[in-house]
DNA sequence: CTCCAGAATGTAAGCGCATACAGTTGGGGA
DNA sequence: TCCCCAACTGTATGCGCTTACATTCTGGAG
């Protein structure tokens, strides 16, 4: 039982192929009878046109790329295929026993809007995340699948993305604007952190306040230290006076960080974070502690994600636009293979700063003790 | 400037395009020095295969396809491209201004079990998430462009699911197994509802439960309520006397059953619901209004999503493997291709009860309250 | 009834690659 | 030195569809 193909339908139907490629794409130009004919033949046949094909011959695959890089739990499960397991354990979940998945939030969201906005145009969405040093081979997989991609910046080596760029229009996502030729689309990373330590430092009166940054690579938080620091010059004092702390974007990571602080002795009246995720590891051994937040420390984190608003207290943040994010990388793609000879495009979308209990005090009443 | 071809590589190398394609496919079939010598032009050219022409080729795509289906919120933003916006907005976020994201947590983590899966066995993964009720169009675009497909049962009409079937093996995604011959992947909604309800009944001896329901439609929550009829039954209790609710999966609409409860005056025991969502709702008018979680009433939920872990209580509930389904969605498939004729494919994973403070009582302490 | 301009449909040429099969090359053995 | 086989490489075909161009219909004007 082959698959059946476009000769099936036209002869089932009685017409030639270029008959049945017309009713499929270009309804209007067949007669209503012809038409209904060939669609019944279609069912009839379970006819459904084979994309490599229409690729090839229209020179378009009528795919959008989209390409994270990820650090994800290298977690090998059961291979097995006919599982038939209905067994149920039941067991105490005591609080916080483990770390839960790390997930790139970051990744669903802009997942989601990259999707919605490619369909929305007519086009399907083809997804990659790497996990390994070489993306090499999945980017170029990918980059013989689709009309253009979208790929998270600093998870692919500038050969890699020059050398499919050749093939198809690249869009990059986050990071700062380089010296290079490709459309990017991001978010106002630097405003927004400058935004919300201006706001500690004149709101709050703060001079003691310590920057808890992400990898040392990462472009994204280094234009947030830079806001943090812009901000705090501002206020005439010396940003070179004020300690920074690593904690690698990771919760973990940055509960480490705030152990050997509270051993050290030396705790800050603000803990200034480069995301949520480090933010919320500080609260998760500060409040055991004892530590009043934000009454003896404040703590801010950044990306807003949804952990964020669930925690005790909840978190101020400055929220990123992340749905949005995939939607704009879709749109400037498309403008780009529209237009091919424009100049570089470059999207930056308005962040917002989000004042809740970690830095504001206990004004706004919980939702759960009312 | 075009896109380099084969032609342009065996040109440039000197060599015909078979040993090009062979450079690629078969690396062991070509002599060394020519090999690199393809390599070299390869690089030099910018060249990318294209897929179309490979599928079309070599009968076979190399893609896996993952549908889901979505009510997600219609939020028409921006069309601008050439965003340049760094404004940044301060706002107090009062907590629970509104409903977040309602997000289909579901299809984030079948997605990644999916996408990794699939990879991991040298495919490519395309998402589909369909909102209106017209899948057709989508479903038939992705089924033209691989070689296999997952679909969120009940996402997709049976003729539609038929139709496509004909052409590329199709496995469907929770949902109880149905009459008809696709592959089928699920959870043990049946047995996890029944061992957490008979844990209910025997641990707390009750008798007054009612359950909170989902879709009438909802296949899930129909073999959900059958496990909480089995458990209530087994208890010597008669299932038809308890009070069935209905929340339609929603976090909202539970909580506006949840509010109809409180003024009617009468409240049950115990509220066991057919997600978490739900429970969390329930939670959300419960807690407010004084009413004591689990001490005078014991809510359920079931899923496992996070934010029933990060609730006050923390939800009890049954954790089923949502990224194991997708992994094992795409094992089935694979298989399904691999070979076409074996008998169908019935994949039924273990799901686990997680007994939290919502159910237990104030034994475990909550980790920011030492 | 005849003619002719559209409308409708058919014909045929690729799109870029994989691959069966044919042809070539390079050595080792006789 | 010649022959023969294995290892390489080249030739040619077709995958299923789109589309420019050619051909055939249609139906209303003349």
């Amino acid at each position: 039982m082959k698959a059946a193909t476009v000769y099936d339908v036209a002869a089932h139907a009685g017409v030639s192929i270029a008959t049945v490629s017309r009713v499929l794409r270009r309804p209007d130009d067949v007669r209503a009878s012809t038409r209904q004919r060939v669609l019944a033949s279609v069912l009839a046949l379970g006819y459904v046109p084979s994309a490599s094909a229409r690729g090839l011959a229209a020179r378009r695959t009528g795919v959008l790329g989209l390409y994270f890089s990820s650090v994800d739990d290298e977690d090998e499960q059961s291979e097995a295929i006919f599982v038939q397991d209905t067994s149920v354990e039941i067991v105490v979940d005591v609080p916080d026993s483990r770390e839960v998945r790390p997930p790139n939030l970051y990744f669903d969201e802009v997942l989601r809007g990259s999707e919605r906005e490619a369909w929305r145009h007519g086009f399907a969405l083809m997804v990659g995340v790497g996990r390994d040093a070489n993306p090499a081979d999945m980017v170029n997989d990918i980059a013989g699948r689709v009309d253009g991609m979208a790929v998270l910046a600093g998870s692919v080596p500038d050969d890699i993305l020059d050398h499919v760029s050749r093939r198809i229009p690249v869009v990059l996502i986050a990071g700062p604007r380089r010296g290079d030729h490709h459309d990017h689309v991001s978010v106002s990373n630097l405003e927004g952190m400058r935004a919300l330590t201006t706001h500690l430092l004149s709101r709050h009166g703060l001079t003691d306040l310590v920057y808890v940054g992400g990898p040392a690579d990462s472009p994204d938080d280094a234009e947030r230290y830079q806001g943090f620091v812009e901000a705090v010059e501002a206020a005439g004092l010396d940003p070179a006076a004020l300690p920074v702390l690593r904690g690698e974007f990771s919760r973990v990571r940055a509960r480490g960080v705030a152990e050997t602080m509270l051993a050290t002795g030396r705790v800050p009246r603000a803990l200034v974070c480069g995301n949520d995720q480090m933010a919320l590891g500080m609260l998760d051994v500060l409040i055991p502690a004892g530590v009043r937040v934000p009454e003896d420390v404040i703590v801010t984190g950044f990306d807003g994600i949804e952990a964020g608003r669930l925690s005790r207290p909840r978190l101020t943040t400055v929220h990123q636009p992340m749905v949005e994010l995939g939607r704009a990388a879709m749109r400037a793609m498309l403008s780009r293979i529209e237009h091919p000879d424009q100049p570089p495009i470059t999207a930056r979308l308005p962040v917002k700063v989000l004042l809740r209990e970690s830095s504001e005090g206990p004004a706004h009443p919980s939702p759960a003790r009312p």
